[in-house]
DNA sequence: GGATCCGTTGTAGCT
DNA sequence: AAGCTACAACGGATC
């Protein structure tokens, strides 16, 4: 039993398969670390990433060693070499493989490679669909009427196509209650850790507790505010679903604010579910279903506004991301029309990704990023839409690393489809002349008041004495402000690397004339 | 087949 | 301060 993408015990359809299929007798339950997330100084994954996933394994292995008495089996390496070597250290004693679906291409590249080996020594492969989504990916996108959704509209009539509707939201299936007992073969685990070729590549819960450890010290991963692991989730599910009833049938986005209101400036205005879902600490169809039952008792926002929206949007993504052809690219990608960027600019792409580039709103997302792996949803659209067709004309592919790097909520089907959304590339609704204003005032839709103000100088501690009235664009403050408020500009804090009005209009009539030749 | 509608999130400038 | 208007004008679905 091989848990891939799904760290927890609730709704967990793989031991729940595990359970019921009458063929397996006993069971391993296994965990494969790649050696890119066990380094610490790999460079493409951020300490950040790394300690959620640490804790969320820490705590799945907790939890599944309270109910079924033992610990999983973890390794660090390549997944289609560790499970060889496990088929070869069994002595093909075991008949079955069972993992949870993962729809990235790495990943189907990757099973494919092991179900070639297992039909070999005639082992069977079961992959569990649906395990992360509400839908059965594979199953959707081969169908015979589907075609790629586009819109909120799309999304709901697959939804409609499957489920029955009720007039509160679709009625998807109950989600699953752990079995109360496993059958665990101690044996062959003890022999896989002591006894193997693998032994050496064993990670005990010891080795991931100092791994975690050694990673805060080295990394002073002091902001960080999310913590990892299946309770955790299920403690911000109370909280914010449960015992929220207001919050969730009055869910807008996009009408979130970016910034708290209350003392808390890491807690977000949003559920903050993101990172549980996506590192499987979380069900989605147990949240899709508790915000159905919360909606039964009251009036409540529709999708795509609603939550129910948020989760049909990120099926969307989901069927997308398999569907299209090399949808992590900008080439040979039927969903990225080709616009000419401008030329790599490391410093301007430095600037941006560090927090540097002048304009206080982008640089204050982007230092939260880098420091908590987290950013609002509408921050990511101000900073993703000034990086590309706003201000600083880059192609989206350098914006999107900066973003899987140190994203906690990371995703590859989410991450790529929302940065195609908004380079204004993908063919989904999006006017690329509604360019997000960098220096957000009281008229905008990204919605300031003293809010965001105090947002910025809480991230940006060089304008902490700054008058709201100039902290937007700081270099505008007369000199004698600019001085009481101990921060001049050129200075102690940057001037804007661009003039944000001169490069959109010139950046607007760029993409108009893409367009034009497109068309042609 | 041409017109119209619609899409989860706009900005700037003036009154 | 709030409200109005000009700007720029995609592209598929529907009528």
């Amino acid at each position: 039993m091989w848990f891939r993408n799904v760290l927890r015990l609730h709704d967990n359809p793989l031991l729940n398969k595990t359970c019921s299929s009458e063929k397996i007798e006993s069971l391993v339950p296994l965990y494969i670390m790649e050696d890119e997330w066990f380094n610490l100084d790999s460079i493409t994954i951020s300490a950040n990433r790394k300690k959620f996933l640490y804790e969320s394994l820490l705590n799945f292995n907790k939890n599944f060693r309270i109910k079924y008495g033992v610990d999983i089996l973890i390794f660090h390496g390549n997944s289609s070499k560790i499970i060889n070597s496990i088929t070869e250290n069994l002595d093909n004693e075991f008949k079955w493989l069972l993992c949870d679906y993962c729809p990235e291409p790495d990943k189907r590249h990757t099973i494919n490679k092991i179900k070639e080996n297992l039909v070999n020594l005639e082992i069977n492969l079961k992959v569990i669909p649906a395990v992360n989504t509400i839908l059965d990916v594979e199953k959707v996108i081969q169908s015979n009427n589907f075609s790629n959704p586009k819109s909120s509209k799309d999304i709901e009539k697959i939804f409609a196509e499957k489920y029955e509707h009720s007039p509160h939201g679709y009625i998807i299936g109950d989600s699953l209650l752990p079995p109360s007992n496993l059958n665990i073969d101690k044996k062959k685990m003890e022999v896989l850790i002591h006894e193997s070729t693998i032994s050496e590549f064993y990670i005990s819960e010891d080795i991931l507790k100092n791994k975690l450890m050694e990673l805060e010290s080295k990394s002073k991963i002091t902001d960080s505010y999310f913590v990892g692991g299946e309770d955790e989730a299920l403690e911000r599910f109370e909280r914010k679903i449960s015992q929220s009833p207001n919050f969730v049938n009055s869910f807008s986005k996009p009408s979130t604010i970016s910034t708290n209101k209350d003392d808390n400036p890491l807690e977000p205005t949003t559920t903050g579910l993101s990172p549980y879902l996506s590192n499987g600490c979380i069900s989605a169809r147990m949240l899709w279903n508790e915000c159905l039952k919360i909606n039964f008792n009251s009036t409540h926002t529709l999708p795509p506004e609603s939550l129910h929206g948020q989760l049909m949007f990120r099926e969307m993504f989901y069927l997308l991301s398999r569907s299209v052809v090399n949808w992590d690219n900008d080439i040979e990608n039927s969903n990225c029309k080709p616009i000419q960027w401008g030329e790599y600019d490391e410093l301007k792409i430095k600037a941006w990704e560090s927090g540097l580039t002048g304009f206080p709103y982008i640089d204050a997302m982007m230092r939260q990023l880098d420091a908590t792996g987290w950013m609002h949803h509408l921050g990511r659209h101000a900073v993703s839409c000034f990086f590309t067709r706003g201000q600083l004309w880059q192609n989206w592919k350098y914006g999107r690393n900066v973003f899987e790097k140190k994203l906690i909520d990371s995703d590859w089907a989410l991450n790529n489809g929302n940065w195609l959304w908004l380079a204004g590339v993908a063919p989904f609704s999006m006017p690329y002349y509604r360019i997000y204003n960098p220096c957000p005032d009281s008229k905008s839709s990204l919605n300031v008041e003293t809010t965001n103000a105090n947002f910025i100088r809480h991230w940006i501690p060089e304008l902490s004495h700054f008058p709201s009235k100039y902290i937007f664009e700081p270099h505008l403050a007369p000199s004698t402000i600019q001085h009481d408020s101990k921060c001049v500009i050129g200075k102690d804090y940057p001037f804007p690397i661009v003039d944000r009005k001169q490069t959109r209009k010139r950046n607007l009539s760029l993409f108009k004339e893409s367009n034009k030749q497109l068309s042609n």
